[in-house]
DNA sequence: TGTAAAGTCTATACCAAGTATAGAGTCAAC
DNA sequence: GTTGACTCTATACTTGGTATAGACTTTACA
């Protein structure tokens, strides 16, 4: 299949698709005379693995990291155990920093009214702090 | 005062004052002799003003609009109870999205444990479903 | 007074993870 | 044969900074 198929298959813009390659998440595929990509359905099962771990937040580094792991399946997977783990942390970490910015910010919503001056907001008021 | 000490006052890096500096958040100061930048307390101000902001996630474009905002105390203070208001639906949401990516992630940490080979892998079957 | 070190200047490149565009080439249908 | 859809490469842009090179200014000390 060309480029706008695969494209429509997995979910990811064309110009995604070739920037994962330029990446080399996605190997280079082989072309057509015309130079145009094509693409098999190996190419679309690892663009849908890529696009899952793009939206558990990994970076194209770590899943560059689980694609080579992927490729000695006698390996141990610690790695991959470790990654994911470590990444829970981090949005657990993420998640708490954002609980407490939402405090902040409710506060800062009862602070002040519509209909005051700017000289007389709230907000501005805790902002200036 | 000359960058350094403002960078030292301020808590931002002397690349990150000339950075506001060149977005327009910081207005171009005077120079000594030298071309040194020199800066007073109300840059001081701002520049804290700006940080502030930061810390809770806005963007610079919605930081110059609460500066100019603040330029006119007698107009209304809407816009600036508007923007923290949106910003907090904003974080709630994210927040709503990262619990739900933690819970993800939580249920492939248990799919799987340290001493599998990577084919066995209970983390990456999850991912290539 | 000379010089070395510290501070500052501008301009430029880099980061992540794409998105957007221009200008050219290819392919299929009518 | 030509129109339109598709694809190609290369390049620039986004956000909020960070890092660097190479030059200039100022300060400290002998």
């Amino acid at each position: 299949m060309k480029i706008g198929e695969l494209s429509k298959k997995s979910g990811c813009t064309i110009q995604t698709i070739r920037f994962y390659e330029k990446q080399d998440l996605l190997e280079a595929c082989n072309r057509s005379e015309g130079n145009y990509r094509i693409y098999d359905a190996s190419s679309l099962r690892t663009l849908q693995f890529i696009k899952q771990c793009r939206s558990l937040g990994l970076t194209i580094k770590e899943i560059k990291q689980l694609l080579d792991t992927k490729r000695n399946p006698d390996k141990s997977c610690f790695s991959v155990n470790n990654l994911i783990q470590q990444h829970m942390i981090d949005v657990t970490q993420r998640i708490a920093e954002l609980k407490q910015l939402k405090l902040t910010l409710s506060e800062m919503v009862l602070a002040c009214s519509d209909n005051r001056k700017v000289k007389e907001c709230g907000v501005l008021q805790i902002l200036e702090e």
